[in-house]
DNA sequence: CGAATGACCTGTGAGC
DNA sequence: TGCTCACAGGTCATTC
């Protein structure tokens, strides 16, 4: 389900209630998340206070006050969604009035916000492809999970030199290099497709065609650093994309998909000015590709 | 090593 | 109405 903007915009939505919040109590009403929780993990946040949420490609980040930072994937279909307690006087007098858990909701949380009112975050994955996971701070940079990540997408240093020392040599498809998170981090189907579009740029081309013999970037990676990193900061400008299950902490489906020009479009004409193409949809590496093959080359 | 494939899990919509 | 199949935003293990 989501890809960097829909994880940033998460983590937007959560920062002002988790930052300063202290963690009350922990309910685990399904451990098996796509791995097991880490032993001891109620053990090991109960009562402990959330210094920062940040994020890292599609990994949210919580630092903790004990020294750990809770690392949280959202998968497919996973989602994050927050109730405040208003008019409650004590954390214990919030589920009195709480609506019923839902199913699929793996994780309950009970905060006392920064303010000191008590809130209730829940986890809810249909399925399962989300995990959560501890780590020490100390070691946090070397976690499976986070050390093979690549390039940030929307940090200063991505731009099209860094592209091309990534892509030089590689036979694989443009789509594929997109896809792997060990050279770019947190694009998903949607983006790359979104990007390869605005780019002009066939997803079927070989990422190395994009960089000359002395390693320089072509045009065309030009085209495409610049597209990523646009295509991203103008959905996390409408909240990300909604295609069926995500939404924001506070409900809020997304809008950007919307402004799709070619992912779940396909038999639609293409949006490109003064381009008469249409829209098709292949199936490249399990995944469906939309493009169209009249303007991308 | 790089590249490609299947597995994990549940729900939904299309077609019969 | 009920069944079966294809498909869904991601990552990881296995195979060539």
């Amino acid at each position: 389900m989501p890809e960097l903007p829909e994880v940033e915009t998460v983590r937007r939505g959560l920062a002002p209630w988790l930052e300063g919040a202290r963690i009350l109590s922990v309910d685990l009403r399904r451990p098996d998340l796509r791995f097991p929780l880490p032993a001891g993990f109620r053990d090991r946040i109960e009562g402990a206070t959330v210094r920062t949420l940040s994020r890292r490609a599609k990994y949210m980040l919580a630092t903790l006050s004990t020294g750990e930072t809770m690392i949280m994937h959202l998968g497919m279909t996973g989602r994050f969604v927050v109730e405040a307690g208003d008019g409650v006087t004590a954390p214990g007098d919030f589920y009195d009035d709480s609506p019923r858990l839902a199913a699929h909701d793996h994780l309950v949380l009970t905060l006392a916000t920064s303010d000191g009112r008590p809130a209730r975050l829940v986890y809810n994955d249909v399925r399962r492809f989300g995990f959560i996971d501890l780590c020490s701070d100390a070691a946090l940079a070397g976690n499976p999970h986070l050390a093979s990540l690549g390039a940030e997408p929307l940090d200063d240093a991505f731009d099209a030199a860094a592209l091309a020392r990534l892509f030089e040599g590689r036979t694989t498809t443009l789509k594929a290099a997109l896809l792997d998170q060990r050279l770019v981090a947190g694009l998903g189907n949607i983006y790359v497709c979104e990007a390869l579009h605005r780019a002009g740029l066939s997803p079927r081309r070989k990422a190395g065609s994009l960089v000359t013999r002395a390693g320089a970037p072509r045009a065309g990676l030009e085209r495409l650093a610049g597209e990523i990193r646009a295509v991203l900061g103008e959905a996390i400008a409408a909240g990300g994309s909604t295609l069926r299950d995500y939404v924001a902490p506070d409900g809020a489906r997304g809008g950007f998909q919307q402004r799709f020009l070619a992912y779940d479009r396909e038999g639609e004409p293409c949006r490109r000015e003064g381009c008469a193409g249409l829209i098709r949809r292949f199936v490249q590496n399990g995944r469906s590709t939309f493009h169209c093959a009249a303007c991308q080359r």
